[in-house]
DNA sequence: CCGTTTCGTTCACGCATTGAACTAACATGT
DNA sequence: ACATGTTAGTTCAATGCGTGAACGAAACGG
């Protein structure tokens, strides 16, 4: 029952618009003439339509290509420089700003460390906020020349009517406001999501997951978390929580979780829950190369990791018959680059065979830095979709 | 990535005819003037296109209401008896076959019992075909009156480029091609889909589901399914088979399922199961009075069941974060009944608080007979969203 | 230099929504 | 009975958009 918004006339322009760009973005250099056939318009829409983003810069000329015995084609692409966009990733360790250009090319970029248990919102707030200015200085791009920033942030965003709230009890956040926070300091349009969520964003638009319209992207780290992509678009929730796939139960009265609760899936496959099943000391801090000697080793803890992990993703698969799923997250690339075979054995056994021969199950390509360009593709998503009505402000 | 279509002036027309339709299909009887602020339509479009609606006799007036000082609004609805719907429910023991008006009263029935092991696919089509001439009859309606057909069936109905397959194995089907049995008997537009899938149709849009954009409806009978609602559109998966909530996992190495695996929450909290594990002998054959004496006999095979069902709802506002998850199914009608609180405090400990508090938990209202006016509601749902191009047809 | 082929643009037309001007239908006060 | 005010609904010129058809542009081959 979503409800359908009054259309006008304009909303036509706005929508063929973003196809258009689409297309070109990711269907690299096309000449008008191609367009007509992969878009569906006439080529008079075309022509009209490609001679507006031409005068906007939005797109530019890129060569020419024979055509044997008739005028050739003028190759078309999105102009990279036409405007910028800013991704940031709030981790645990640190806060990194990083800046792209259109094509999503890093032209900047700075770190700054984050303190254990120095999580003060209003800190994080000013480390962004710095780290802005100092990319748009070392990239030298104008404020006005950006398109928008992105946050990729731990916890749940809750996207109330105002304004979004984060809940991060790791943090100590609790319905922290940075939105508003960042309205303060910038005049920037920013858009705020779940770093999980940005990194499946990432991996689905130009990673592993390019062109699927219903996949899975699985996460595991030290926590576990998925993002769930249905009809294309991403499956939020009613309020932007769901895809908290870490703590489904897999086990009656199984091991305890950090969440409170027992028997939750991040409790025997996330890194955390994982190395301690394996026996290493709690005070270790290398977890990485932990790992990598729990896998190496073998022995009953990797397997029986596999058949938690491989069970449920089969129960990813059964519930929500996707095309495609990546395992992500640095642990999982870990496990998977060594087991995905296994994986595939034990999630064959543990899922229905019509969706299960419907499915492939791959690793993510990204790696961990992906949350920042996930958070940058937020800014991007609204820039191809309503051009138009974005389009570039005037920065303060 | 969902590629949109090419758009041009006329799908503007139909988006908001469509939504002028659905407004006054649910919001009851309203005058023009009060349609311009529902739809969000200026009074110009609003009189252009009532007047059209008027014309068609897809709308007629209903009556007046004076408004203080000034011309009475004349109220406008939707014409129930413009059209009407067939929807069909293929089950185990029966077929059944029912006429609705536009506003799913029912104006004809008619039920054919199949005996055991006689699911031939050839005999249930004949069924329908024949089913279908009796309630036009009944209801003395012509086929040209008819907006389509509507077909609830078992097992998995895999959409694929030309037609759709069924895969039902209880009934020994495997790929069977109902659709294009249909098309040969009748020339009335055909929409098949699983009856779990259209049962929860029928509950999102006309029973405890109505106005949920994020919903999940999860079906208990001797199996278990699960429709699953984001953003207002069914999830269907890239083969139409999502929403098999029963075969996920929820305890490692737990009871065999039928499905061949094990662990399954069929397997615990399904009516076969359920009588199973509360020893109920297995040539019982009157389950929901079985049913009832367990459920009334409580004991620790309750409690245990309770859990396992709060848990499986819990993985799902974990992993989905729905604003309402509806409990239908004669099994889960039962069990809801009785337990409902109980229920809901299980889900409470093993959900997040976040999303659980974001989701009520409630009985369905529309019992097990919704199958057949689920799947009429496929028809009504293209009608509303396509009113224009579907339109009546000659019938053959 | 000319015909052919392919690519791209221009323009009149049909269809959509809209604001503004207009008509319709009532109640009230005198 | 009649004027006035108020609310409901209609009509129309203006504007925006995509499209097909006619037209212009840029190459090739002879």
């Amino acid at each position: 029952m979503a409800r359908p918004e009054r259309k006008t006339v304009r909303d036509v322009r706005k929508g063929n618009r973003g196809m258009l760009l689409r297309t070109l973005y990711f269907g690299g250099p096309r000449s008008r003439h191609e367009l007509t056939g992969l878009t569906g318009l006439s080529a008079a829409t075309i022509s009209t339509m490609t001679g507006d983003l031409l005068t906007e810069k939005i797109l530019m000329e890129a060569g020419q290509v024979d055509s044997d015995g008739g005028r050739p084609r003028v190759l078309l692409r999105v102009n990279p420089v036409y405007a910028y966009l800013i991704g940031v990733d709030v981790a645990e360790t640190h806060v990194r700003v990083e800046l792209f250009d259109l094509e999503m090319t890093e032209k900047a970029r700075v770190d700054y460390t984050l303190r254990p248990s120095h999580h003060d919102i209003e800190l994080v707030a000013r480390r962004i906020l710095a780290g802005i200015d100092v990319v748009l200085a070392d990239g030298q791009v104008t404020a006005a020349q950006v398109l928008g920033v992105g946050i990729g942030v731990p916890g749940i965003v809750e996207r109330g009517a105002s304004d979004a709230l984060i809940h991060a009890k790791t943090f100590g956040w609790d319905g922290v406001p940075l939105g508003a926070l960042m309205r303060a300091g910038t005049s920037l349009p920013v858009f705020i999501d779940n770093g999980a969520k940005t990194m499946g964003q990432a991996e689905l638009w130009f990673g592993a997951g390019r062109g699927a319209d219903h996949a899975v992207i699985v996460l595991i780290g030290s926590g576990v978390g998925a993002t769930v992509v249905a009809d294309g678009q991403a499956v939020r929730g009613t309020s932007n929580s769901a895809g908290e796939w870490g703590h489904t139960k897999i086990e009656m009265n199984g091991r305890p979780c950090r969440c409170g609760s027992r028997g939750c899936l991040e409790a025997y496959i996330g890194a955390e829950g994982l190395l301690a099943r394996a026996g290493v000391p709690a005070q270790t801090t290398d977890w990485p190369s932990a790992l990598g000697r729990v896998l190496a080793d073998g022995g009953p803890v990797v397997d029986e990791t596999l058949t938690y992990l491989g069970t449920g993703l089969a129960n990813l698969i059964n519930m929500l018959n996707p095309e495609r799923i990546l395992i992500g997250g640095w642990a999982g690339l870990m496990i998977g680059e060594r087991h995905l075979d296994q994986i595939r054995v034990v999630v064959g056994e543990n899922s229905l065979t019509q969706p299960y021969n419907a499915t492939s199950i791959v690793l993510g390509e990204l790696g961990p830095d992906a949350v920042a360009m996930g958070a940058a593709t937020l800014v991007l998503e609204e820039f191809l979709d309503a051009s138009a009505p974005l389009r570039l402000h005037a920065a303060s």
